[in-house]
DNA sequence: TTGTATGCGTTATCAT
DNA sequence: ATGATAACGCATACAA
C-alpha cells in the first residue's frame, strides 16, 4: 500500500463515480448531502487513506491556519514556557505553531516577518528584539491584513494588540519590598532601556523610592546585559563605591546570580548585609544555595492569552483589526536572598 | 498603499505588459531570460511589494520547506534547545519549523503526526513519548515519501535516522565516576524502562557495577517520574533499608534534586556519605546549592545534527530513504555532589 | 442532492 | 527570449 500520500478527491470520486465536488462537500460536511453518500465518502475515504491536502485548502480559502512565533531565543525558559502557552491554546483550533528565532537582530527579525507573511500565516505573535527601533515592518504586516501580537516585548504600533505584565508594577513591588527589609540604598541593574520593559522595570524602581522618602541616587544604577558575568562586573563596579548599597533590584535573575556569586567572593552576608531581588523567576531561583527572590511573569499564561487575543480577532471578522491591550500582573517570589526575618530566625 | 499582500506575478505581468511565465522566469532567475525583462521584473517586484507564495509554490512543487517537530513539551531545556539547534540550521535553507507536544501521549502524538502529514511538511524531527509503544504512525510517515528522524528518544523502524547520545556510555560513566569516589553500594533512579533511554543509562550502570567487581543489588534500583517529588520518594524509600546505599545514580536531574533536598534534611552530607549525580545537566544543577554532577547531552548539538542529517537526505534525492544512526558522547559534568576530593579539600 | 466549471498563485511544458 | 496553457488539490458559485 505504498500510496505515496498521493489521493486526492479526485481518485475517491473516480472509485465511487460521483463528483470531486460532492466528495468535497461530504468531507467537510456540507448540509446539502445525502447522508448515504456522506458515509460512503468516508468509509472510502478511510479505505484509501486520504489525507486532506491543507496547503491547497489554504490556498483557496487565504487562511493557512499556521501562525509565526518571533523570538529572540527560543530555548529560553520564559519564552518557550509562551511559545507552549500559545501551542496549546491554538492546537485544538486547528493552527500550527512556525517558530522563528531573532538572535536579537532587528535585520532578521525584519527577515523572518517577511518569510513568515510569504508563508502566508494568519498571524504573528512576537516579542521585539532589543535592537528594534524602527516599526515599518510591523505596520507591513497590519497592510496585509494579517494580525499582529506583542507579547513581553513590545512596542506602540497602531493596530497591534500586545499582552505584557506590568513591569512597572513589578519594579515596584520588589523595590518596595527590598525598602520593608530594612534597605536603604537600593541599587539597580537595568537592561537596555531602549525596551520598555526595561525602562518600566526602572521607573517603578525610582518611583517606589520616592514614595517611600529615599532619593533616587543615578550612580546605583547600573545598566547591565542578562547574563551571569554581566551581573558580576555590576556587582564589582558597585562594590567599588564609597557609599556602598545595601540591596539590588536586579531586571534580570542572570545578573542578580552574577552579584550573589561575586558578593559571596567579597565575604559579602545575603540576606543580612544585603538583599537581592531578580526578575523572571528562572527554574534556577528556587534550587540556588541562597534561593533568590524574584518576579514571575507568568508566561504560560501570557502565551495563553496572547493566543486568545488572536482567537477572538479571526472569530470576529472585523474589517478594521481591533486594538487589544492585555496587562498581567507580576508575582513577586519573596525567598531568602531578600528576607531577612527568615535569616535572623535562622541566627537567632 | 494598502495592497493587502494580495500581489500576484500577473499584477506584475500586467503593469510591465508580458506574461506571468516571464514574471515567474525573472523571478526565479531563470536562465533563459534577458537581464533588462529581469532587472526589470526585480524593480517592479519590488516597487510593488510583491511577495511570493509560499504556499502557491508548495502547492505546486509538491515541497512546503516546513518540517515539523514533535516533543512532548517544548518548554523543557532540553527539548528547547534541540528546537533551538533545529531552527538555526534548517533555518538558512529556507525551512520553517513547526513545533508540536505530545503531553506524553501516544495518542496526541499520532495526531499531531497527521495533522503534520496534511500540512504536508519535508519532514518530521521527533522524541517518542514515555507511552509510545506502536510505530504503525511512525511506518505511515516514511510510506508518504516524508523524512522522519528521531533525537534522544526512538524506536527501532526500518528506514527511520536518528540522533542520540550513547546512554550505556553515560550511565557506564556516571556510576564509574561515583565509584572512582569510593562508593560501593551504588543505588539507580531509572526512568520508564519502556524507553531505550532509560534502558540504556540503567545497562551501562549495570555494566559498570560488575566491570568493578561490585554486585547489582535490585533493591537499589527505583522507578522513578522525572520530577522533584517522585526523586524525594525514592529517596525516602532508598533510606529504610537496612544497609543504606552510599550513592546514586539518577537518570535525571529532577529526581536528582528531590533526593539531594530529601537526604539533606535527614542530615546526610553529600558527598561526603552520599555521592549523587543526575542526568541532563540542567541549567540549575550549576547553580544549587550543591552544585550536582550531571551529563550533558549536547542538545543544541544534537539538533543541528539531525537538521544536517535530514539536509543530506533530501539533497540525496534516493528513492530510498538512507537510514543513518548517530550516535553522540556525553560529557560526564563533575561538580561538587559526587565530588570528594573537593570535600575534604574544604574539610581540612 | 449532485455535477460542472472556475480560481487560489505558481511553475513547467510546449510552442512561437 | 517570451507567451499560452495546464496542473498542483481543494472548495465554491452556479446549473441542473
Amino acid at each position: 500500500m505504498k500510496d505515496n500520500g498521493k489521493v486526492t478527491i479526485y481518485d475517491i470520486s473516480k472509485r465511487l463515480n460521483v463528483s470531486a465536488a460532492t466528495v468535497s462537500r461530504a468531507l467537510n460536511n456540507n448540509p446539502k448531502i445525502s447522508s448515504k453518500t456522506r458515509e460512503l465518502v468516508f468509509t472510502t475515504a478511510k479505505e484509501m487513506n486520504y489525507k486532506q491536502n491543507r496547503l491547497a485548502q489554504a490556498l483557496k480559502s487565504g487562511k493557512s491556519k499556521n501562525v509565526g512565533v518571533i523570538v529572540p531565543y527560543i530555548n529560553r525558559n520564559f519564552f518557550s514556557s509562551i511559545i507552549r502557552g500559545i501551542e496549546e491554546e491554538l492546537g485544538p483550533h486547528g493552527y500550527h505553531v512556525i517558530i522563528c528565532q531573532t538572535h536579537e537582530q532587528m535585520d532578521t527579525e525584519m527577515e523572518q516577518i517577511n518569510t513568515l507573511l510569504n508563508t502566508q500565516v494568519d498571524g504573528i505573535f512576537m516579542s521585539i528584539s532589543k535592537s528594534t527601533t524602527n516599526i515599518d515592518h510591523f505596520t507591513k504586516v497590519l497592510q496585509e491584513g494579517k494580525f499582529l501580537i506583542f507579547f513581553d516585548r513590545k512596542l506602540d504600533v497602531p493596530g497591534v494588540s500586545s499582552v505584557v505584565i506590568d513591569d512597572f508594577k513589578a519594579g515596584y513591588m520588589s523595590t518596595a519590598h527590598l525598602i520593608s527589609q530594612g534597605c536603604k540604598r537600593i541599587a539597580h541593574f537595568s537592561g537596555d532601556l531602549n525596551l520598555e520593559i526595561y525602562k518600566n522595570r526602572h521607573d517603578g524602581y525610582i518611583s517606589a523610592l520616592e514614595n517611600h522618602g529615599l532619593k533616587p541616587d543615578p550612580r546605583y544604577i547600573f545598566t547591565t546585559l542578562s547574563n551571569v558575568e554581566s551581573g558580576a562586573a555590576a556587582a564589582r563596579k558597585m562594590w567599588e563605591l564609597k557609599e556602598k548599597p545595601d540591596a539590588v533590584f536586579s531586571a534580570s535573575d542572570y545578573t542578580a546570580l552574577g552579584a550573589v556569586q561575586e558578593l559571596k567572593k567579597q565575604g559579602v552576608r545575603i540576606p543580612e548585609d544585603f538583599c537581592i531581588s531578580g526578575f523572571s523567576n528562572e527554574p534556577f531561583t528556587q534550587y540556588m544555595e541562597l534561593p533568590m527572590s524574584s518576579i514571575d511573569q507568568t508566561p504560560l499564561r501570557m502565551g495563553q492569552i496572547a493566543a486568545q487575543v488572536f482567537l477572538e480577532q479571526v472569530d470576529s471578522d472585523q474589517e478594521l483589526s481591533i486594538e487589544k491591550k492585555v496587562v498581567l500582573s507580576p508575582e513577586l517570589m519573596v525567598r531568602k536572598s531578600s528576607n531577612r526575618s527568615l535569616a535572623e530566625l535562622k541566627v537567632q
